[in-house]
DNA sequence: AAATGCTTGTGACAAATGTTACAAACCCTA
DNA sequence: TAGGGTTTGTAACATTTGTCACAAGCATTT
């Protein structure tokens, strides 16, 4: 798909010392992913750790009701601290991943990723860093959740949006974000009403685009 | 304190190989704890890994405008693994961890928590258990606070407390309630009093009483 | 352009939670 | 037992969010 093969273990060069990345090329799987694609399932078991070449995958959580709760995104040169934890553990996982663009990741078979531990000390702190950057991330969307009112939350959500597509213009029906955020369309949709009056955006059918002053 | 000092390394021998117990009791320092006292606030830097012995510390969140919010709690034997993470990355905390009942806990140093997760596959799977299990319940908090109503939360409440103190009278006012749950004391003293109406406890100055079928 | 299905706008109302204020009950200490 | 601080009960009201219903707008297909 792309020219240089080795692009590809080179997102990963300013964290891992130059014989894990040789083992890395020779032992992960490069596959590509289609934007919207559910990759991991609540229950489900994990195979494989997941490395995010390119592209973004979107974390949230299911409850047992169906309702979903975004927590964080994974992004390039980043992974799944819950995937880490769930492999080592062989555990079934409680979140879902989805691809939320077409996305590149390495692979690797998970008894790997437990030999590494002990082999590779910067493979160990980059499992340490994600999982401890997860956290901080965790607690903030319960700080959120708990103590901050719909309109922030849209705000920072729709911020956050931006900053993940680079773009101004999203791509967004109401209903999906009422999904993501735990709350039903209607509220939505009159936040982004008061948003639009605020002339801090405009609504556009399936399309936000955020004005300066956002 | 007590008679025979290898209790305190014994509560752990289940999860640890006879070398890492050994080298546990060589390396780790005994610390007594007062209930109520905060063992580690938000933004300090954690300078030793607690495991617990015997008690209960609530670890809470508390964010910028000093709301608190219970995340969860660590009992006998466990550990706390956002201090993993902190003391590996030398990062300061977001959390506060404050003993719940008086409590013991054994303190090691920093650096032997990072040369064990090389040397002891068991302290590795250990660690690598701790942090799955709180990113658990971190999720279950995040669900409880966006999906349920504060009557359920507060009943899920009462039950966790009465599982960690094991009795079924719990000391606890009102504005205590309401600061763990994120709320305010109104609110709860409202609930509660459906919930004594419905017959499923009693209420008392600075204690509550749940009864059978609650 | 008519039909269809998805998306958005909006009013009306219900339910849950937050806020303020104040009275009553309880508990400790003088 | 009287006083003072803390804790609990409750009314009244504001705000936020959830829910239902339905109209209007938009895009695609026929």
């Amino acid at each position: 798909m792309k020219s240089q093969p080795l692009n590809y273990i080179n997102k990963f060069s300013e964290f891992f010392e130059p014989a894990l990345l040789a083992d890395l090329e020779a032992s992960a799987m490069l596959m590509e992913v289609k934007s919207g694609s559910t990759m991991l399932n609540v229950g489900q078991t994990i195979r494989a750790i997941p490395l995010l070449v390119s592209g973004a995958i979107k974390v949230s959580r299911m409850n047992d009701e169906g309702q979903e709760l975004l927590l964080y995104y994974v992004k390039e040169g980043e992974s799944c601290a819950m995937t880490f934890n769930c492999c080592m553990l062989s555990q079934s996982s409680v979140i879902k991943g989805t691809a939320e663009e077409d996305s590149l990741l390495l692979c690797l078979p998970v008894m790997l990723m437990d030999e590494w531990m002990v082999k590779y000390p910067s493979w160990k702190k980059y499992v340490m860093t994600t999982i401890l950057n997860r956290f901080t991330e965790i607690i903030k969307c319960v700080d959120e959740v708990a103590f901050k009112n719909m309109d922030e939350r849209l705000v920072n959500y729709l911020k956050e949006k931006s900053n993940i597509t680079g773009s101004s213009v999203l791509n967004l029906t109401h209903q999906k974000i009422g999904d993501e955020l735990g709350t039903n369309r209607v509220v939505i949709s009159r936040l982004l009403k008061k948003l639009e009056n605020d002339k801090k955006l405009l609504i556009y059918n399936k399309q936000i685009k955020l004005l300066k002053d956002f």
